[in-house]
DNA sequence: CAGCATCCCCCGGGATACTG
DNA sequence: CAGTATCCCGGGGGATGCTG
């Protein structure tokens, strides 16, 4: 039993796993180990995430300390979104349920991020 | 873009991810990896499953072909659910989240399933 | 023991419109 | 461009009770 922020979970997967778990985290780490991306670049990539999720998303993996947020005071306003060492971390995972799914899938043969 | 069963998945991390997204499949995926387990006994080790969700978690991932279940006929009747070859194809990537919460959550030291 | 059947509630996630 | 602010809906998931 672990108990973090309020919430508790049967086991450290558990607690992991409920860190990636939403729709669209996955995806967007997977994406910003290419290198770091902007806001924009981010929802265009997805395709199909609206604004509002894609940033409850990345204020709360920002929170996790999966991603790191760099701001640059221009205007129009450029934000850029990048992995941390932790965030860094959980990546190899999800290259292997990519893989595994490309595999498993025919329909994903060959489909990449 | 890939479609299955109906649905659509922008790419294969996508697609793959969400067969195990559910809140409980990794848990379970990864108890089945120390060998084939009986319904109570999965609901014990699991804890907080209710019998419903742990039921239709199990179904939709024996439709998935992740896992196989041998019911023998008894009475009382007894069940049992064990990895196909593609579900141990997915349990490496939660091993590695699990290792990565150990790591980086102090809560989760030594925390094993 | 291993399950269906029900009821119910919360919130994840989409759509739309507006701002600094 | 990179967000906030609302509104709304479906369904994931819990609780409880019943059966072969």
């Amino acid at each position: 039993m672990i108990i973090y922020k309020d919430k508790t979970y049967i086991c450290a997967l558990d607690l992991g796993f409920e860190q990636i778990r939403s729709k669209w985290k996955a995806v967007i780490l997977c994406h910003l180990e290419e290198g770091s991306k902007r806001f924009l670049a981010l929802q265009r990539m997805t395709g199909a995430i609206s604004q509002k999720v894609l940033n409850t998303s990345l204020r709360e993996m920002e929170e996790e300390g999966l991603i790191r947020k760099k701001v640059y005071p221009e205007t129009p306003p450029r934000v850029e979104y990048s992995l941390t060492e932790k965030g860094k971390g959980v990546v190899p995972a999800l290259k292997i349920i990519e893989a595994w799914a490309q595999e498993n899938y025919p329909e994903a043969r060959g489909q990449e991020l």
